[in-house]
DNA sequence: ATTGTTGCAAAGACTTTGCATTAGC
DNA sequence: GCTAATGCAAAGTCTTTGCAACAAT
């Protein structure tokens, strides 16, 4: 593993946020000047094929990246778009049961006004 | 309503699918032969707006739009990506019930490889 | 005439990729 | 040395937008 890939991970599992490829890019560089933007988004997806993070497809925002993979949900801002966590309200044996059909995963995504917003407004 | 949003709404309505703007665009030129596909983004956007057409995002395609919005989810083929309509697994009011919040809304989809491309395989 | 929509093409946002260079065995 | 990974910049994909022309009152 490249110091450039460690020091994306590292980033990831520092805390539980949720940030984009750019957000990555400029908490990584602290440790590494010189990283690229491209070097992130490279080293994001096959992070994410060897399922040490996840993705999170945002809708009309760039997509976010999760360094916890236990199963879990996310609860997102309508206004700010901040990603939360939460404990998964499904499990894929539970659809499997439901669609009598093999499933290969899920995503959920519960939108809510977050406390912060919702007390600005 | 203009005669393009009037097309590309009964394109939308005229059988269970899940088209691109893209296959809105071939199928409304039927129609309306000098349509733009800027022309669909724009509509497509004011339907959604307008609560009678619903867009389904895609991950790494492009987003997909669908005529029916009763409340529903989708089974996506992760080979082919074609969308299939399934019956809600889960409610507002139950998400709410769980998170002891508000919640605006959600979206499950739910992912699978189809008969067709699992025989193929 | 005025207002809203269109078609077209250009711009935008995000992500991926080609390639010469560098780093690590 | 050889291979894999990088930085950089250019290209790619999907979507939005500015604007002059057009439609519909």
């Amino acid at each position: 593993m490249s110091r450039q890939k460690e020091v994306i991970l590292s980033v990831l599992r520092s805390k539980r946020f949720h940030p984009t490829a750019e957000e990555i890019l400029l908490r990584a560089r602290q440790r590494v000047p010189a990283l690229a933007l491209g070097t992130v988004y490279r080293n994001l997806k096959a992070l994410c094929e060897e399922k040490k993070v996840r993705r999170i497809p945002m809708e009309d925002a760039p997509d976010r990246y999760d360094g916890f993979v236990e199963p879990h949900d996310h609860l997102i801002c309508t206004t700010c778009g901040k990603v939360y966590d939460i404990p998964s309200l499904q499990t894929k044996e539970a659809l499997e049961a439901k669609l009598e059909a093999p499933v290969e995963g899920y995503e959920l995504k519960v939108y809510f006004t977050c406390p912060n917003c919702h007390n600005a407004s």
